[in-house]
DNA sequence: GTGGGTGCAAAGGATTTGCACCTCC
DNA sequence: GGAGGTGCAAATCCTTTGCACCCAC
């Protein structure tokens, strides 16, 4: 169920410091948002929507997909989730890691990983200068075959 | 109306380039597509599909929005045009360069524009040694305020 | 107790699709 | 002449919204 390389302290750490910023933003605690907090950080790594409420459904069986969106667009604002839109069709949420990083995506499969780059955050402050903008965020991401996929026949 | 760098005679060029390309495709050459193209070429840079439409209608009246579609799709799948999702809701199209290179967006007035940057062919191969994944494409998008609003008050 | 949160159902909006008609080659 | 393209309208699908009820603080 695990698939991303933050061990299990890490995540145990990272759910309460979500739980302790809700609560210090002025959001109620509820049991839907627990249930939440845990699948966006112990479940599949970049889970959809859907996949989050999946995992909610099996501790707090009446939440709705409509209270995961929402609470999901609460975290974005407090800058604790960041959305990832690949042109799946559907987005994907990294809540561990809420700092823009870059990420590779399997084109067969839909796996993705986060990826060390070499330089990487060099990109931003190179294309302010280059561009002329006042740059704050980025995206970077890559497209291709994982090594699953790869020693896979069809 | 034309706000990217490339030149009249270097459009011109791309368009002739783009028509050859369908046809040999064994893809009709149709008016509705003439006017794709020119409208893709010759238009503001990065449109959406929308505003592609709107400049086709100029020449080609009856032409629909699915016809649109269809033609991005077409061109998509031999690689002439670049589709870019930057979650606004709507994509973008490149057809004038459709190498994937970097774009800053304006999170202010939605201008996007290209991006030179030192060393950005690196990263595709770079993340490729780095994943383990045999990579293909990639995106890299930066997001802040353009020259324009920095100077604008609000 | 009360204001924020939840759940339901319906709306929203970009994109896709089905199909009858048309036209480029 | 016939396969491929077009245009219309309806369908799709993820996400958002409105609103009455509920419960965390």
């Amino acid at each position: 169920m695990v698939s991303n390389v933050f061990d299990l302290e890490y995540r145990t750490r990272r759910v309460s410091a979500l739980r302790t910023r809700l609560a210090e933003s002025g959001c109620r605690i509820t049991p839907q948002r627990l249930a939440i907090l845990d699948a966006l950080v112990n479940g599949a790594s970049h889970p959809t929507a859907e996949e989050i409420y999946a995992l909610v459904l099996k501790v707090s069986p009446t939440t709705s997909l409509a209270t995961v969106y929402k609470t999901l667009d609460t975290l974005k604002a407090l800058g604790e989730v960041q959305e990832l839109e690949l042109g799946s069709g559907r987005n994907h949420y990294d809540a561990v890691d809420p700092v823009a990083h870059p990420h590779v995506v399997c084109t067969q499969c839909g796996r993705i990983e986060d990826v060390r780059i070499e330089g990487a955050s060099r990109l931003l402050e190179e294309a302010s200068r280059a561009s002329g903008y006042q740059l704050l965020t980025e995206r970077l991401e890559f497209f291709g075959i994982c090594h699953s996929c790869q020693t896979t026949k069809n």
